[in-house]
DNA sequence: AAGTGGTCTAGACCACCTT
DNA sequence: AGGTGGTCTAGACCACTTG
């Protein structure tokens, strides 16, 4: 209850959003300069940078050099997902977890796998396709591209065992990932592996990943009925 | 291209990025403290600080006070998406934005909407019907229920000349969100206003917002058929 | 009990952008 | 050209967590 206890950025923070939210500064409103709040507040102006930073980072105002901090306009819902290797997510949801490799080729990436990756000469490929399960039940249907070139190892790991998905998370770092999500009925492969009738609605998740400007992998990871995806916070 | 030139806390946070992708520094693998990182790179441990803290951010180290830092072992995919006013994600496709309310009425909410908000009684609620448009083609078809006790204003608003969305967004600000992404088959009034045949897999995002403890409005919007997501970054 | 990350301060300079 | 945010430094103290 100390009133003379010195103050957080996570204060400051919080007594800024307070005065936005409260509409004291309302949308499209310059907010005072750092060094002002810093002045109001006694504290550095480094805290109140810290406190700024990180209300931008939540999509709350916008800063610019020379431009000062303003309230945003049009605010946007900002949800960050975390999507865990899939046997981990099944393992946290308490059930078992199986794995089968379902087949596994070299071939040249098609077209549609090309477009993905960005590039204009295809690339040899190995073509792996999978089940996850949680406790025996089809969970998720894989289908994935990876550029042998970049990642020749791929080829003595035994995917019988181990899942592609788990051996690359684990032996393949990428700098840049690519992420989609949408939805597809079932039909063909996907309704067959993921045993569920033709027409069904599946959610599906595409993630596209490089290390520097090489493709690494490709994979459409096709999920179960009634899948659904949190976001975090 | 200065060798004596001061680094910033990118620069350090590129180098140990790098470290960990080449596996110098091993996944699970304590790095060294931060002061031990600015000696190295004769810099201040503030700087390093910033740049561990962007490493944490982005899901690659882990730290912790005395236990110091680690390189994570199972890495998660992060990714993160902006979820724009409906009109604007419209206006940006270079698409012409239209709106149509297509009932609203005061309902005390049913018990699947209790149980999005995780209130034990039901609370009197506008539900909320409308269809967002993108050159005169169905885009967005939402169900929504709002908080009559948090949020009387709405009652006020004519919402067959301005979309709940748009208006809540720039009148309500929330302090708490909650997000999920689904999969469903068009069925009934979704086939209907989205105009798609019954079975067609929709995309569905959840939304369900509070100011603190209160609930201020849930909504569920579907999108209609190839609508897609794409992660920032 | 001690080690490590988290934060604060005060001052300085830089870089970007608007005017 | 000048104002504003972005960053760096050096030193200090705090707070959490592990051994």
């Amino acid at each position: 209850m100390n009133v003379d206890a010195r103050l957080s950025w996570m204060d400051v923070r919080d007594e800024i959003r307070a005065r936005i939210l409260s509409r004291a500064y309302a949308p499209g409103d310059k907010l005072p300069r750092d060094e002002d709040f810093a002045a109001e507040f006694a504290c550095a102006r480094t805290t109140v940078h810290r406190a700024m930073q990180d209300l931008a980072l939540a999509g709350l105002v916008e800063r610019k050099r020379k431009g000062g901090t303003h309230v945003r306009t049009d605010p946007v819902t900002r949800a960050t997902f975390d999507i865990p290797i899939t046997r981990r997510e099944v393992e946290q949801r308490g059930a078992k977890y199986n794995y089968q490799l379902i087949s596994c080729a070299k071939n040249a990436a098609p077209i549609t796998i090309m477009a993905r990756f960005g590039i204009q000469q295809p690339l040899q490929m190995l073509h792996v396709k999978a089940l996850h399960l949680a406790d025996n039940r089809p969970y998720i249907f894989e289908d994935r591209w990876i550029d042998i070139t970049s990642c020749p190892e791929i080829l003595s790991v035994d995917l019988t065992r181990e899942s592609a998905n788990e051996w690359l998370v684990h032996h393949k770092p990428y700098s840049r990932i690519e992420v989609r999500f949408s939805a597809m009925n079932a039909q063909g492969e996907n309704a067959k592996y993921l045993a569920t009738l033709d027409g069904s609605s599946l959610f599906v998740i595409e993630r596209t990943t490089w290390i520097g400007q090489t493709p690494i992998t490709t994979v459409q990871a096709v999920a179960a009925p009634g899948y659904q995806l949190t976001a975090r916070n």
